[in-house]
Formats: structure tokens, C-alpha cells, sequence
DNA sequence: ATCTTATGGGCTATATATGGATCATTCTAG
DNA sequence: CTAGAATGATCCATATATAGCCCATAAGAT
């Protein structure tokens, strides 16, 4: 009984995973690179590559971001080093917030 | 034979990837919302929702959108719309670059 | 015009990510 | 303090993404 994967992206989402990929080909491209060589020096098939590009939900987060970092497609146009500052301060907000969240049992009139 | 899976991630990627995860659960517990529901809502399982907070680059880019999205962290800080104008242009951009690249032959000086 | 290469698409086998269940632990609210 | 809930972690079965072919076509260079 095969259960069909059925997962569904918003209109954001979607829109958001098309652009991602609509500029790292124009990247790729702008920098003359050919589709094969992104493709190697990200370790990964051409394939994916085009997939990727073409905005396809359904892969690999990791190798997205690696491509996208090698054509410069800034992620949170930020260096690393900021990154990692900007991780270290979601940490902290984080050390604030609950560890767990729980449910009101009793509703207190909620947002609505 | 089993040919383990050697994928690299470059610091850049990495922090990218744990910087989302940052963002999300943080994100998640100011809304106070729990970790099975934010799953729930996007169609996965909790232990999916786990990895893609702990920043995981093995996940589904879909489905790390996809939770993004749920608990308001803006990739590209745009409203959808936005969004679609943004790919449009970037479709215009790449209307105006070579459908394919050409390795030059004839090394001419290149860049550096 | 021709030659060469990049790209796009399809196919299959295999590696692997995911769902779902379970368990222990930590945390919160009362 | 206590009860209940949320979280973190692990394990397994299976759905599925990926690599690696292939071929056809398009597109750039000469």
C-alpha cells in the first residue's frame, strides 16, 4: 500500500523555493559557470543541480544552500562570521524563551 | 556495496542552515506554539520539525520552507507578491543571459 | 554552415530521508 | 510537590530523492 507522499508548500513557500532557484541560475550564469561544474564543485549531480534551479521543492536542503553559496547567492546577505554572531544571538533569545511550550488549559480568552 | 554518502557543507552553509533553525524555533516558541503543532500544520512529523531546527542540512527543502513560513520567519523578508515580482525580474535577467555557457577556448585573460 | 558542448528530460538502481512508535527526561502549571 | 505535557532521542520500515546513465536538442563558437 504505497501511501502517497501528498505534502503541500504554500504560495510562499513556493514563490520563495522558485526565486532561491531563479537566482542562483542567473548567478551561475552571470558568473559563467557551466551547469556541470557547479554541479561538481558542490558534489552533487547535474541533475539535482537542475532540479534545484528549477525550483523543485522536494530536495536537499543542504545541497541547496551549497549551491547557492558557490554561485553567491547570499543567504541572509551576511558573511560567515556574522552568521555565526547572529546564531549566537538567537541563542541567547532563545535561553530566555520556555524550553517547553504548553497549552493553556483553561482558555484565556485567546487572540480570538 | 554500500558507497557511503560523502556530502561536504561549506561553514558558510552550515551556519546558514543552523542560523533557519535558530530562526524557527525561536520563532515557534514566541509564538508560543509547540512543536507538534507547527508539524501538524505543515504536514510533517515532529521528529522531522526537530531536525530542521537543529539545522540539519538533510532535510527537505520544501518541508523547511514550508515550517518557515508557519511560524513567520520571512525568507527574502517579502510578501508573496513581492516575491513573484522579484522571480519575474530575475526571469527577465536571465531572458538576457546566454541559455548556455560557452567555456572559452582561447583563455582570454579572464578575471584575475 | 558546421562542429562541439551545454542543457533538458527520462530512466533505473540504490542510498537515504521520513513517518511513526516508543521511552526517558525535563519542564510547566496548578 | 505533583501530574501531565512537551521535548529529545532512538529504532525500524518504507517511500523517495539522488547518482549516473542515456538521448535529443539547442546554442555558442569558429
Amino acid at each position: 500500500m504505497p501511501k502517497v507522499s501528498t505534502r503541500t508548500y504554500s504560495r510562499y513557500s513556493q514563490e520563495a523555493i522558485a526565486l532561491l532557484g531563479n537566482l542562483i541560475r542567473t548567478a551561475r550564469k552571470e558568473r559563467r559557470m557551466t551547469a556541470q561544474e557547479v554541479a561538481e564543485r558542490a558534489g552533487i549531480s547535474r541533475g539535482l543541480l537542475q532540479r534545484i534551479e528549477k525550483g523543485d521543492p522536494k530536495c536537499e536542503l543542504g545541497a541547496t544552500f551549497e549551491v547557492a553559496t558557490i554561485v553567491g547567492v547570499k543567504l541572509f546577505d551576511a558573511d560567515a562570521t556574522t552568521l555565526t554572531r547572529h546564531i549566537r544571538h538567537t541563542e541567547d533569545k532563545l535561553a530566555l524563551l520556555p524550553k517547553s511550550i504548553r497549552k493553556r488549559t483553561k482558555d484565556v480568552d485567546d487572540d480570538f
